[in-house]
DNA sequence: AATCAGAATTAAGACATTTTTAAGACTTTC
DNA sequence: GAAAGTCTTAAAAATGTCTTAATTCTGATT
């Protein structure tokens, strides 16, 4: 689950960017002001920056000295065409890269990728169904950008079923997979289990149904 | 003294690209097809490869394939501007960065200079959590202007836990890399430097909490 | 519609892990 | 070798999680 932070003064441009990461599994989060992104940059870590140079508040230089003080986080610089010749002294102050306006979306996606990769090199190891995504390294889960507060039995049963979504795994599957343990017949510990999942994806999404019964024979992920 | 491999075929261009390179304090090392790129690079190591992608021999695309099987050196990909669709490819290919030719030697050195940094320029002496800050040289830690008193065991797990403030670090985790040792089960020895390590941050900041605990799993950094 | 077995829900007690404290063992420093 | 600081161990307290058991709900069958 990667977060970026992206500082964009113009509110449109700014959600369309938000969307558009957002729709692409990353986690984002705007920033309007130089200030702000200051602020919102000191209290929490990013992933990665998007940072467009004519904001109020600070100028992106500043914003991005800043940055550099403290942390060597990849920052993309969003410029104006006008602006095209500072673009050396950019890159010299820190900057990891820069696109011009207007972008291609696809060459903005590609350049963030190239520097999660590069940027920590290990790629998080994560498992997505629908809306549901599992970080294995963090042990957190998200339903959309939303964090779910699962205990550990309950993100190793939900692991599993993600692991195979069409499956249908029983009691006994979901219990000897998650317990390591034989499953002792006549047990509704694992009903207790599931219900409670769905109360936590409830809490997010209260229409959707993404764990499904299937009478007497156990569970599975619902398409 | 950082090497360069510089991947094109057209004799002038290359030689341009050394001299500036060479101008500029780097070592250029030519190769004018892309047999006889895959040759040099499988025999020394490169800091950065600057790769053409209309060669004869084998295509750019092809060498890029290669040296990524066994490399991750920072690969700056030279386009012409016909190819320009294609360069989303290109990054996700594994290039770390193209640029269109003709290109501005400023910025091409600008660029260059960016991937060097960033591939080597691990010479980071403190890190940066929140208020955080470890003095890895001085083996001091500071809690925005306030000095922690920290024992040395108690710095390295802290310095562990920020080198990833968003991973989860299981008790196993923690012992074997602080202490270099096979962690023996049925031990609380880490909960009891957590705890330390938690009382003396409160000291400065009561309220705050920077250690996390994740139940039956282990630690992490909160944001 | 009535019945029945499987499934869902709830709350409480059992269980497990973590936190804290304190004491003694160990290390380092002078 | 004594003093100061650090680490480990042990035990009790605090907290979070899991299981049990009782009850309600649901879908299948007659």
């Amino acid at each position: 689950m990667k977060t970026i932070l992206v500082v964009e003064d113009e509110e449109n441009i700014n959600r369309m960017l938000c969307d558009l990461l957002k729709y692409n599994g990353y986690v984002p989060e705007a920033a309007y002001s130089g200030t702000e992104a200051v602020m919102l940059f000191s209290g929490k870590t990013y992933d990665l920056i998007l940072l467009d140079l004519m904001i109020p508040g600070k100028t992106g230089f500043e914003v991005l000295e800043e940055i550099r003080m403290t942390s060597t986080v990849p920052v993309i610089a969003l410029t104006a065409v006008s602006e095209k010749e500072s673009t050396v002294a950019l890159l010299k102050a820190g900057a990891n890269d820069y696109l011009t306006k207007p972008f291609d979306n696809d060459e903005l996606l590609a350049r963030i990728e190239v520097w999660l990769r590069n940027g920590t090199g290990k790629t998080t190891r994560t498992i997505t169904f629908r809306e549901i995504v599992l970080d294995l390294e963090q042990y957190e889960a998200f339903i959309g950008t939303d964090a779910l507060q699962l205990s550990k039995r309950e993100f190793e049963i939900l692991h599993l079923l993600m692991q195979n979504p069409k499956k249908v795994y029983t009691k006994n599957n979901l219990y000897e997979s998650v317990w390591g343990d034989e499953f002792m017949g006549d047990d509704n510990t694992i009903n207790v289990h599931i219900s409670k999942i769905r109360a936590k994806i409830a809490g997010f999404r209260p229409k959707d149904e993404y764990i499904q019964t299937v009478w007497g024979i156990g569970y599975k992920m619902s398409e």
